[in-house]
RNA sequence: GGGCUCGUAGCUCAGUUGGUCAGAGCGCGCCCCUGAUAAGGGCGAGGUCGGUAGUUCGAAUCUACCCGGGCCCA
């Protein structure tokens, strides 16, 4: 405060001035510039500003169009922005084309259980008009959510799925598949969901523990077993089976045993029949089992006997009138159950392999809704779990359960549904992946493209390799129809390439929903006659695709489609579990129709998952939706978040996380607006300094600018967005705030407004700005955006969206004077050590009431801190510092270096009443008495 | 149960081929400034690098096993 009757010195000094807001309200202004944008066409104006430049292809992975946007899916499109918005700016046209997966199972389940009883009713293009329109609102409730968070793109015109132009693509891809001849109608046991209906593939199913009975059951013999032991031809004697599934029972059509096992024949008094009986298991099992059983006193008869020695034996249904094989097989386990294995080949896939091979049918006597069927009488029309409980009455009726008890274990269920699935032998379609060597070829394709991080080729790998054929086909409405047809006189299928192609025609023109309303002989090419009858008539396929096939044909309607892309993409970004889905059934896709991969690079990150690490899920709370985080957060803070954390692991999230990020953010916003503030009266046009007049600590201050851009462009180039982010906030805090702009300050405010020394601090600042403006944007878009508007002097455009990349400055990079500065500095730490001693004891607050004095010993070290001269008080932001060659009984030892003493004590002078440095020189000018030299020279100039 | 993967201070992250590697920033505590002021500066406390056992002269860094988390599957 200047003194009562002392001129106001403040008003002589160059402050910061700015209407850049220090709160940057960002939450409630983001709306704002988001709308400018739209005004500018911002996304055009970058793509034009890029005009015929290298193309950057991100392909968007497509979500699907439900209510709440998970803060996950929010984090991909981010991440998906913030490579786009860089890679524009580093010179490619990037354009970006985001879609959706419109069609499935998801969207179906909801439009279903809101039209309950109705749904019976309908026609299965009446339904799929309510799927559309489902899927429209919320294609443009997520569209509003996406752009909110400051994603550019063509948002006017997206990919949909259900793009008449799609579907056609789609199934244009399908007849190059179908002409490449691995399309195959198959009876195969699936994963069937009763409550939707369907047949699912494996990404559409969810584990989770279930409690089933698990009994152990007596199949009793029909052939001799009398080599296992003379006494099986007196007693009753059974195969001992152990099953989890009693409702697969009925379906029963053989046992299965390991060739290389022994098997045995065991004597024990059964509690429920009163009566002694044998049964047969394996060897290396009987103790454990009878213990499970709770039977304790059995007796091992005869000798034991390999179980491919009793193959093709018989035995007797319990409670059905059938007689069955024992089969051969190298599966059945000998950790579990009793080496002998019920085999149900309708129901188990497996199961269903193995009998295939003796000849068994695939039989299923449950139909679509999981009820028995009239092949089962008894209990026709029951719901197989419900039935568990009969058969197990039924098993105790005729004495054929040895015991039963509960039993938890993870089981496959319906991810839309949430019901527990069975496997189920049906008619599906298929495509085959040995065919043509395609696996191999699919490896082969995974092999040629970057994978990032690259663990993920390894994954992707395991999974190809064993794949089981894909099962394309679903009994559902809502999707894109098989484009097949079956004979109307003898029932064969027909599917040709060129019949497939025609209905493509058709869909592009009509789209698919006129499939489930037009006749068959419109989709059908004249005169087209069945292969095996000759027949013309024609029933149409009710099948429709898998969801996946469509998705994974978006490299084909999109990538290949669209005018402004180029196949293959550059870059796929999605979760890990796309390693699955996505990523994979693309590549199977593209590698079958059009023999490569369709991307050259994939990019992964993680799951995002709570603070404790653990999953996400409505369910538990823990869950964060983009809504949410947009409301509590708004874009901006999320966006910095996203930037924030090793995506390739998983992100743990809570609003507590996110929340912490506005402190480095206001930070981050903080360094702008002092370097904005300073510039407010900086012309670069007319005011620069040549390099050769800068001071030393500016060209330092231009050597870290240099590094840091050079340190975040690696970054970024290596989809490290979280160095990004820690570089240019320790940037922020480390190198400019605490240090540089901290020391500056008495140049920028005291000296004159055009006095070389100020201009040449002005000219460093802004070229930080110029930078780090730039650095920033990729991520914080709003912020960035703002700075620019704020920002002197001419911009190379009118947005910083559609400015280049900063290039590394390497004129000014100089190791040997960063090195030099790096010893200062601790030089610096130490003085502010002794510093803080003067503070604790009451003799200095500000630093500049103190004077320094450093001693040392060391030659060295003695000529290292001279060369820092006069320089040095303003390092240490003190008003006087000396060096001298020697020591002084009050001057501390630093603990860091060793050599160095020093002494810091209140300084003897006067403060100046303008730059509030003590100063020898106060009071020597008349006309104003209270101010130093300098300070007078600074006034009278004005 | 299998494949892949993660586990360094309260938080987010650095730690090249094993040898000043136990670090940074934030947060926290205390202090200063009041000419970046719902800002800025300084100092300080904080971790047996998930655990155990090995290899080695020496391991956060290599090996094995275990614990906990995630994705995908059975």
């Amino acid at each position: 405060m200047p003194k009562k009757d002392s001129p106001n010195y403040k008003d002589t000094l160059n402050l910061p001035k700015t209407d850049f807001p220090m709160k940057g309200r960002m939450k409630e202004r983001e709306g704002d510039f988001q709308a400018e944008w739209e005004q500018m066409g911002i996304y055009g104006m970058i793509r034009e500003a890029r005009a015929g430049a290298p193309k950057f292809i991100l392909h968007d992975g497509p979500p699907y169009p439900t209510g709440d946007i998970h803060i996950g899916t929010g984090m991909n499109k981010v991440l998906k922005d913030i490579v786009v918005k860089y890679k524009s700016m580093r010179g490619y046209d990037a354009p970006y084309i985001p879609g959706w997966d419109c069609h499935g199972l998801p969207i179906e389940y909801k439009v279903l259980s809101e039209l309950g009883e109705k749904a019976a009713t309908m026609s299965k293009a009446d339904i799929r008009r309510r799927c559309h329109e489902y899927a429209m609102t919320y294609v443009e409730r997520n569209r509003e959510q996406f752009k909110a968070l400051g994603v550019f793109g063509r948002w006017e015109d997206p990919y949909l799925t259900l793009n008449s132009d799609y579907e056609g693509a789609v199934i244009e891809a399908f007849a190059d598949i179908v002409e490449g001849g691995y399309v195959v109608q198959a009876l195969k046991a699936v994963h069937w969901c009763f409550g939707c209906e369907t047949v699912l593939a494996e990404a559409e199913l969810e584990y989770s523990d279930e409690k089933s009975p698990s009994i152990f059951v007596k199949f009793p013999v029909e052939d001799d077993f009398s080599d296992l032991a003379e006494e099986t031809n007196s007693r009753p004697t059974s195969l001992l089976i152990w099953t989890t599934t009693p409702w697969t029972l009925p379906a029963n059509l053989a046992i299965a045993l390991h060739p290389d096992a022994d098997y045995r024949a065991v004597l024990y008094r059964d509690v429920n029949s009163g009566s002694e009986e044998i049964v047969i298991l394996a060897e290396a099992l009987v103790e454990k089992v009878f213990a499970e059983v709770g039977v304790g006193e059995f007796t091992r008869l005869g000798q034991t006997i390999k179980g491919r020695t009793l193959e093709n034996r018989r035995y007797r249904h319990p409670f059905i009138d059938r007689t069955s094989p024992v089969i051969i097989a190298r599966y059945v386990s000998l950790t579990d159950g009793t080496g002998c294995v019920h085999n149900a080949p309708g129901h188990g896939h497996e199961d269903f392999l193995v009998c295939r091979e003796y000849g068994i049918d695939a039989y299923c006597p449950v139909d679509s809704r999981g009820r028995f069927t009239r092949d089962v009488p008894k209990w026709q029309g029951t719901n197989i779990f419900e039935a568990d409980t009969l058969i197990l009455q039924e098993l105790r009726n005729t004495f054929s359960l040895l015991h039963s008890e509960s039993f938890s274990h993870s089981y496959p269920h319906c991810w839309r549904c949430r019901q527990p699935v069975i496997f189920r032998a049906t008619r599906q379609w298929f495509i085959i992946i040995d065919n043509h060597n395609l696996r191999q070829r699919l490896l082969e394709e995974i092999d040629k493209v970057e994978w990032i991080p690259d663990w993920g080729r390894t994954r992707i790998t395991n999974m190809v390799s064993e794949r089981p054929d894909w099962c394309i086909s679903r009994q559902k409405s809502w999707g894109l129809p098989v484009p097949a047809f079956y004979c109307g006189s003898c029932g064969a299928p027909h599917l040709e390439a060129h019949t497939v192609r025609h209905v493509a025609r058709i869909f592009r023109e009509k789209g698919s929903t006129s499939w489930f309303e037009l006749p068959a002989a419109d989709f059908l090419p004249e005169a087209t006659t069945c292969r095996e009858c000759g027949a013309a008539d024609f029933q149409k396929e009710t099948d429709i695709f898998d969801v996946w096939f469509e998705s994974g044909s978006s490299q084909r309607a999109v990538v290949r489609q669209e005018r402004e892309l180029t196949w293959p993409a550059d870059l796929y970004l999605e979760g890990t579990d796309q390693h699955r889905g996505w990523f994979q059934l693309s590549l199977i896709v593209a590698t079958a129709a059009e023999n490569a991969a369709p991307y050259r690079a994939v990019l992964t990150h993680g799951f995002v998952v709570d603070e404790s690490g653990n999953k996400m899920s409505k369910s538990l709370g823990n869950f964060i939706s983009v809504e949410d985080a947009l409301a509590e957060f708004g874009a901006e803070i999320t966006r910095l978040w996203v930037s924030s954390v090793n995506f390739r692991d998983d992100i743990s999230v809570s609003r507590e996380l996110i929340g912490k990020l506005s402190d480095a953010y206001r930070r981050i916003r903080n360094t702008f607006r002092y370097l904005l503030g300073n510039l407010s009266d900086f012309d670069p046009s007319c005011d620069g300094v040549e390099d050769d007049q800068l001071l030393e600590i500016d060209r330092w201050a231009l050597a870290e600018t240099a590094r840091l851009v050079e340190a975040v462009t690696r970054a970024f180039e290596g989809y490290q967005f979280h160095r990004v982010y820690h570089l240019v906030h320790n940037f922020c805090v480390v190198q400019m705030s605490s240090f540089y702009l901290d020391i500056i300050k008495d140049r920028l405010y005291c000296d004159p407004e055009c006095s070389p020394g100020r201009r040449s601090a002005q000219v460093v600042l802004y070229r930080v700005l110029s930078a780090l403006v730039k650095l920033v944007a990729p991520v914080l878009v709003h912020t960035a955006e703002e700075v620019w508007r704020e920002m002197p002097g001419e911009r190379e455009s009118r947005s910083v969206h559609a400015a280049f990349w900063p290039e590394v400055d390497r004129q000014h990079m100089d190791d040997a004077l960063q090195a030099r500065w790096e010893r200062m500095i601790d030089v610096r730490s130490e003085v502010l050590k002794s510093l803080e001693t003067l503070r604790a004891s009451k003799t200095i607050g500000g630093s500049l009431e103190a004077s320094v004095t450093l001693y040392t010993e060391d030659e060295g070290l003695y000529e290292f801190l001279k060369s820092f001269e006069s320089d040095l008080a303003t390092i240490f932001i003190v008003s006087d510092a000396d060096v001298v060659l020697g020591t002084a009984e009050n001057a501390v030892q630093s603990e860091d270096i060793p050599a160095l003493y020093v002494r810091a004590e209140q300084s003897d002078f006067s403060k100046c009443g303008r730059c509030w440095n003590f100063r020898r020189s106060v009071g020597s000018d008349q006309d104003h008495p209270d101010i130093c030299e300098r300070c007078v020279k600074a006034v009278d100039n004005l």
